[in-house]
DNA sequence: ACCCAGGGTGACG
DNA sequence: CGTCACCATGGG
């Protein structure tokens, strides 16, 4: 949560954040539109660019039109106190055990067909590499735009432009085998697919909803709902997770499904959230990999 | 050369 | 229902 908000000439300042932490929040592999500057941050998101940055407590967003204020508040999920959710990981002696990784840590709203596409880039795929294969996504296919500095970007494409891109254009960018799937889920929402109508849905009415999609399975339908459609309990289990579970909650054993169900649970409506911490604590502790299919057969 | 990465698909029991 | 080889690509 925030105090107070201030705009004027073109800039929005949030007052109220000490928490909140820019490196942690776009380094935490949930957005792949943004990139260090100078002083802060510059990405692309609702086909705006748009600079970011913090200082004093306060987190000042620009350019931003004063009717845009309630969406980047929206974005950076600015009304949710997560004061309460980091409260409630350090009741837990082993979430607490994350806190001192990522606190600061933010999840986004982000645009359901954009992070439709990412994640569906996202199989099997490292976080650097998925970043590069998104900016040459938009520098083939999107929109290109300027801001007022001169600096020049490129807006996420449409699902019509995703759609027409020949399967050999999304090779030759480095989405592997993953280019049918990007360009035939595109052909599905510029076919009508309405991705919004999942936000209001049930988590398991809306998962099985976008199973329907290729290349789309149980985790990165759980990124979609998590990071785009405000589904706070879906909980994208992934290998650092997985990891991280076996560590601090089932000591050294990867737990089965009603293990994890029960873990769920137990961790309620903001486990996605929570998620999100034990992510970032298992990335920064570089939990190793080492014959880690071995390990987990016994 | 081998292993790994914010896994999904299809085939096989 | 669960398991498993395979998938393109670049970095360690």
């Amino acid at each position: 949560m925030y105090e107070k908000t201030f705009w004027k000439d073109n800039v929005l300042l949030v007052s109220g954040v000490e928490r909140l932490d820019l490196n942690r929040t776009f380094a935490c592999g949930q957005s792949f539109r943004w990139q260090r500057t100078e002083r802060g941050w510059f990405g692309i998101a609702f086909g705006r660019g748009i600079y970011a940055e913090t200082a004093e407590g306060a987190l000042r967003i620009f350019p931003c039109a004063k009717e845009e204020v309630p969406l980047w508040l929206k974005y950076f999920d600015l009304a949710r106190d997560y004061a309460a959710i980091e409260a409630q990981l350090c009741a837990d002696t082993r979430l607490c055990a994350c806190v001192p990784f990522a606190s600061g840590i933010r999840v986004l709203n982000q645009e359901p067909f954009e992070t439709l596409i990412t994640f569906i880039l996202s199989a099997n795929n490292n976080a650097g590499r998925i970043a590069g294969i998104v900016m040459r996504l938009c520098a083939c296919a999107g929109e290109p735009a300027v801001m007022q500095d001169g600096r020049e970007y490129r807006r996420f494409p449409t699902p019509e432009a995703v759609a027409a891109l020949e399967p050999e254009a999304l090779r030759s960018i480095g989405a592997g085998y993953r280019a049918p799937y990007v360009k035939e889920s595109a052909r599905m929402v510029a076919d009508g697919f309405d991705l919004e109508a999942l936000r209001a849905m049930p988590l398991a009415e809306a998962r099985k909803a976008l199973a329907a999609f290729p290349g789309v399975g149980p985790k990165v339908a759980d990124c979609i709902l998590l990071f785009s459609l405000g589904h706070t309990d879906a909980f994208p289990v992934d290998v650092w997770i997985g990891r991280a579970l076996k560590t601090l909650f089932f000591d050294g054993q990867m737990p089965g499904r009603q293990e994890m169900e029960r873990l769920l649970h137990e961790l309620g409506p903001m486990s996605g959230i929570i998620q999100q911490y034990v992510f970032h604590y298992a990335r920064e502790r570089k939990l190793a990999t080492k014959h880690e299919k071995k390990e987990g057969k016994q």
